[in-house]
DNA sequence: GCCAACGTTGGC
DNA sequence: GCCAACGTTGGC
């Protein structure tokens, strides 16, 4: 298993909006990013646990917890004209962008990016490295666990 | 295939 | 709204 970190807008599907979806199950479409769409099509499975990062907000930081509930298919965003994520060059035969599921697993009390960036054992985190832009990122194991015991299950 | 110009991301 | 960083585009 692997673990992930993705970011999102709340303004689009903040972690309550995902909660109350039913089956609190979204489609990660939009993602418009090679290496992103590279990490969801080869190597996103189901069960990769993922962070849930708040992103262009004005608390950004990391939510909750989801889980991959479905591998990756193309992103049906690329076909629709109407959407703002059409691509002209994306074909049904050849799509050019996937996308997958994921669905809460956990939802904590948001730890905030500076508190992120407080802690020496998260320094080389993907995520924390300047000029990072990438909305999906691998987050190392024990870097996982870290972040893990700052919301210990018993206090959620 | 180089690389300058331009667009986007995203924290602050 | 600023601006650093980085991806993409397109002329050559």
């Amino acid at each position: 298993m692997n673990t992930w970190l993705m970011k999102i807008e709340p303004s689009i599907t903040s972690v309550d909006d995902l909660e109350s979806y039913s089956g609190q199950t979204v489609g990660w479409y939009g993602v418009r990013n090679y290496l992103a769409r590279n990490y969801m099509r080869d190597q996103m499975r189901v069960g990769d646990l993922v962070f849930y990062y708040h992103s262009s907000c004005p608390l950004p930081g990391i939510a909750g917890i989801v889980r991959v509930s479905r591998e990756s298919y193309p992103d049906p965003t690329q076909f629709d004209p109407e959407s703002d994520y059409f691509d002209p060059k994306a074909t049904r035969e050849a799509p050019r962008w996937f996308q997958v599921d994921v669905t809460l697993q956990r939802k904590w009390e948001l730890i905030p990016l500076s508190e992120l960036r407080s802690f020496p054992e998260l320094a080389s985190m993907v995520v924390l490295q300047r000029g990072n832009r990438l909305s999906i990122t691998p987050v190392a194991p024990e870097e996982w666990s870290f972040v893990n015991s700052l919301r210990p299950a018993s206090a959620s």
